[in-house]
DNA sequence: AGCCTGCCCTGGCGGC
DNA sequence: TGCCGCCAGGGCAGGC
């Protein structure tokens, strides 16, 4: 499941494949991908060219000539790669942007769940949900006393106020497990009564968290591959997330797996402190 | 306004 | 072996 991590590695790995590439036709097999109006995506892409591409949290921004904006979110299970143009189209690729080069990047999703939408560069920023995003990790406006004074007013438990991209962008399940372990702060723990000095570490370690899974390639859980079909490498780091049952490697104590709202919660029981 | 629930999707797996 | 139901979960709509 991409999160920030995977969402920057697969910026990393398509940009060289796509850069400079004319498009030529494109080809929308399930039109519920593309979140604005499909024919006009199609008719809007032809001829232009692709300049370079950005990320903001979990949305890459695929930046055209013209100013447009291909705005694609990879949800859960969607990966691009690059193919020949008349490579036989697999059962869950879904969109196809063909080049003047007889290659296309074909968007793969199985769960169906990853969008796009084309918009003018530089309106990005009022897309549903990138509009109300919070500050990414390792930016300047994510500051200590920003996550402290943000925390410090949401009555949510911890582990839902985390995976609030309005709070901070970028975190998934994954890495709040792990952040949450790693600071040692029980996933029911509410927001706003984490002391201080947690505030402090929690905000260090999400900072490192994220900027040591960019440099490992991110996660691969489950099928979640890079432009190149690569995996990542940061599964080998995990110390709690997908090791319900086996003992933590801090203090021995098996770990467990609860559900908080729906998303399952792996954490331990001995070491991560409950703040109430 | 803030918080929570259900839904979108499909493949994989456990249980019988 | 086959079928059924459950689980995975990011983000959004809708409800309270």
């Amino acid at each position: 499941m991409p999160e920030m991590p995977e969402v920057e590695t697969v910026r990393r790995t398509l940009l060289p494949l796509v850069k400079g590439k004319t498009i030529q036709a494109v080809t929308v097999w399930y039109p519920k991908i593309i979140a604005s109006d499909s024919e006009q995506f199609i008719q809007q892409l032809v001829g232009k060219k692709i300049e370079t591409i950005d990320r903001y949290a979990k949305y890459l921004l695929i930046r055209l000539s013209d100013q447009l904006t291909i705005v694609s979110h990879l949800r859960m299970e969607g990966k691009y790669r690059l193919v020949e143009v008349n490579t036989p189209k697999d059962k869950h690729d879904h969109v196809q942007i063909a080049f003047t080069d007889k290659t296309a990047l074909r968007y793969n999703d199985v769960r169906k769940f990853g969008r796009m939408q084309l918009v003018k560069t530089g309106t990005e920023k009022e897309v549903t949900g990138i509009s109300k995003l919070g500050c990414e990790p390792n930016s300047s406006e994510f500051t200590t006393q920003y996550l402290i004074n943000t925390l410090s007013r949401k009555k949510k438990n911890i582990k839902n106020a985390l995976l609030d991209q309005t709070i901070v962008a970028g975190l998934g399940n994954i890495y709040v497990d792990e952040v949450l372990w790693q600071t040692k702060i029980h996933p029911l723990s509410l927001a706003n009564q984490i002391p201080q000095f947690q505030g402090h570490q929690l905000h260090d370690n999400i900072n490192e968290l994220i900027d040591l899974a960019i440099k490992k390639h991110g996660t691969t859980i489950h099928t979640y591959l890079d432009a190149n079909g690569d995996t990542g490498d940061f599964q080998k780091l995990l110390k709690v997330y997908g090791h319900k049952g086996e003992p933590c490697s801090r203090c021995g104590v098996l770990l467990e797996k609860i559900k908080v709202s729906g998303r399952g919660t792996t954490f331990c029981p001995n070491c991560q402190v409950i703040y109430k």
